[in-house]
DNA sequence: GTCTATACAATGATAGAC
DNA sequence: GTCTATCATTGTATAGAC
């Protein structure tokens, strides 16, 4: 018998976006989450360095997710399926229960300044993680610079897509398809798009 | 004759700055830099939305600049050169007195997490407007997702190495170089970097 | 090892006077 | 545009309970 309810984190989660969803973020108090989950305030900040922190928990794997990712990566592999294997390797977090908390999340976070500064900040960290990885790989800091942009969006685009759209698929295909998307646009960055047409 | 002093918002920069550069951003409190610019509390928080954003004031121009500079590109201008127009825009709000206080500014920001959660904010923000201008003028979303990513990161790239030189000339040509540098990794794209090479 | 009680400094908002 | 005053809330620090 445990002497404490288990999984205090996840039941802060879910009073949050209980009472974001239902007061708005701003409206309410950490004393209420908390409240909520059947703890006390001082609790809910022993687990979560702030109050925003609780929408973001299990975003830090994402950064170790990436790293691992690029450095799986078969030896020979050119550097923009590299690129692949490392947003793949971010999709497998999110199994396809996650996907109405997702959408639930979307709508609290386009609600607060606040919150939207804090998730711009993870999908930076995500970014320079991948950054840094694919530098340490590819010996190019600017082509891992592009290459990790244009992994990032389309992990992103590829989210928001997936958590709109109706019809049910894995997270990854969707993903897959926004990179096959951008893979095309760059491969046609040559042709009179970069270069002056004469 | 004014009533008050003028300039309260460079004033509180400035005391900004200089208090923490001294003790710190967390040891200083928004009360020690209203009354070390010789005005109150109150007052700050009148000017400004919040603490960090005393340092950010003018990033707002960056951001209208942005769009501006993309709308003013000639009709006939390829896309990565209307991305070079508008890059472009972006420097001349840096003249070269605001050298060392970039470079004070740099210092400040990489000590508080804080702060730079704000930094990239921003930094988003300025990317986002470029997308939207981009993907206006050019009909590809995605195109111009991958040109405002790479525009961005040869600003902020070059505004850190323009900061750091020691030899001095315009912000705009340090940043024009980086632009090149990306056109060049860009062109290279196709060739044996994205298709496997057999 | 996790939870709680209490006290505390600082932020940011608000209302009203000069 | 600036000031005084007051207020709820965040986030920290500390000490102790189960």
């Amino acid at each position: 018998m445990a002497r404490w309810e288990p999984d205090a984190r996840g039941r802060l989660l879910h009073a949050a976006v209980e009472l974001f969803s239902a007061r708005g973020y701003d409206a309410t108090t950490a004393a209420q989450i908390a409240e909520h989950a059947g703890l006390t305030r001082t609790t809910l900040f022993r687990h979560f360095a702030d109050k925003r922190e609780i929408l973001f928990q299990g975003q830090d794997e994402l950064i170790a997710s990436a790293t691992e990712g690029v450095e799986s990566a078969p030896a020979d592999s050119p550097p923009f399926d590299v690129l692949r294997v490392a947003v793949t390797a971010l999709c497998t977090i999110h199994t396809a229960d996650r996907r109405e908390t997702g959408r639930r999340l979307d709508t609290i976070l386009a609600s607060s300044p606040e919150l939207q500064e804090r998730a711009v900040f993870k999908r930076s960290a995500i970014t320079d993680a991948l950054h840094r990885a694919l530098s340490a790989r590819l010996q190019d800091a600017r082509q891992a610079g592009v290459l990790a942009d244009v992994g990032v969006r389309a992990y992103y685009d590829g989210f928001a897509s997936w958590i709109t759209s109706t019809d049910d698929g894995p997270l990854a295909e969707v993903v897959d398809h926004e990179l096959d998307s951008y893979r095309s646009v760059l491969s046609r960055m040559t042709v009179g798009l970069i270069a002056p047409r004469r």
